[in-house]
DNA sequence: GTCTATAGCGGGATAGAC
DNA sequence: GTCTATCCCGCTATAGAC
């Protein structure tokens, strides 16, 4: 069965984004999905295997995703709105938190290969939001001082944290951080 | 010895910013201090014992910092900044992450009391800041659009945030972010 | 690919001596 | 308060049958 690798991965990704990396078993899987731990070890013999291999899928969903809002969008404040609105679905979908965040709390713990995946990851969305930026700035569209990568920094920061904090404060605070840093960027003149 | 419980919180704190809650055992915190981990036991009888205590800490801490910088900083502008070096001191010191954001990434897996400790961490932090925006626009120090609690929301967000990313990024990313956030609250007039 | 069974280890926690 | 010894459990991982 080819879907199994998959349907275990979803099920990974699940617990990873409910518990934590250290904090979920082959057992929990196992229980989820209705097969032994045997078996999915014979699919990733290691956590640290099974690890990599969700990490690898988060980087390269988020790219295909980021590119898809590309694709789809042409002006730049619709592309903000589209990452904005995709990762805001995190805390919809049940009490769950962002993998990124999830992964980066266990930097220390978890092997070279995620840490490079998340890494990439990492960078990868903010050389995005870069693009958007400068392009959303040069058509008068957005307003920021500096330079664009050090706005998508701050952006993807703020929307980390906001996750983050949106476990403790509920998605009204979510809310209210993307309404202030919209406002920042088109208060001046845009 | 009064200050064998204060020890065990020292080295909890230093495993929980370095690995995660779930993630250090009594025999990481015996083996550093050099008592057995039954010793551990007879002063945080069991784990959740423990991080209700370390998470109290962190609150009263955390408060205690920012009442401090309310006294000796006069300034809003002064009281942020001193706001942020405190933060960023974390980075400095090693390879940690904060621990308001460890605990929050495995909101769903520790005890009630320490998922209300955090909260109230989080939410006097944001109160603070509030009370040092309102302060900071009422005098023309400082310039932003909306309510001081959701503007207290994104600095809070885009900090934490700013922290969780130092580890994939490095600090220039993270002194990257403040600038960026500063300037937005300051470009405009004030 | 899936199973049962099990190894080997480390986790939290307790009993009881000192 | 600290120790040694121990319990029981769940973890990752493997062996080998089907």
């Amino acid at each position: 069965m080819l879907d199994r690798k998959e349907q275990i991965l979803d099920v990974a990704g699940e617990l990873l984004q409910t518990r934590s990396f250290s904090a979920f078993s082959y057992q929990d899987i196992s229980d989820r999905i209705g097969i032994s731990k045997a078996s999915i070890h014979h699919h990733f013999p290691t956590k640290e295997d099974l690890g990599k291999a969700l990490a690898t899928r988060y980087r390269t969903a988020q790219k295909s995703a980021l590119e898809e809002i590309s694709r789809k969008y042409q002006r730049p404040w619709a592309q903000l709105d589209a990452y904005i609105v995709m990762t805001a679905e995190i805390i919809k979908s049940g009490n769950k938190i962002c993998p990124l965040g999830s992964l980066q709390a266990e930097h220390n713990i978890i092997s070279r290969d995620m840490q490079e995946e998340i890494n990439s990851l990492c960078s990868f969305t903010q050389s995005w939001l870069a693009g958007v930026l400068a392009e959303g700035r040069k058509e008068g569209e957005m307003t920021f001082t500096g330079k664009p990568e050090d706005q998508a920094a701050l952006i993807h920061a703020a929307v980390q944290g906001a996750l983050q904090n949106a476990r403790a404060e509920g998605p009204k605070q979510f809310s209210a951080v993307i309404r202030q840093l919209k406002n920042s960027m088109k208060g001046q003149g845009g």
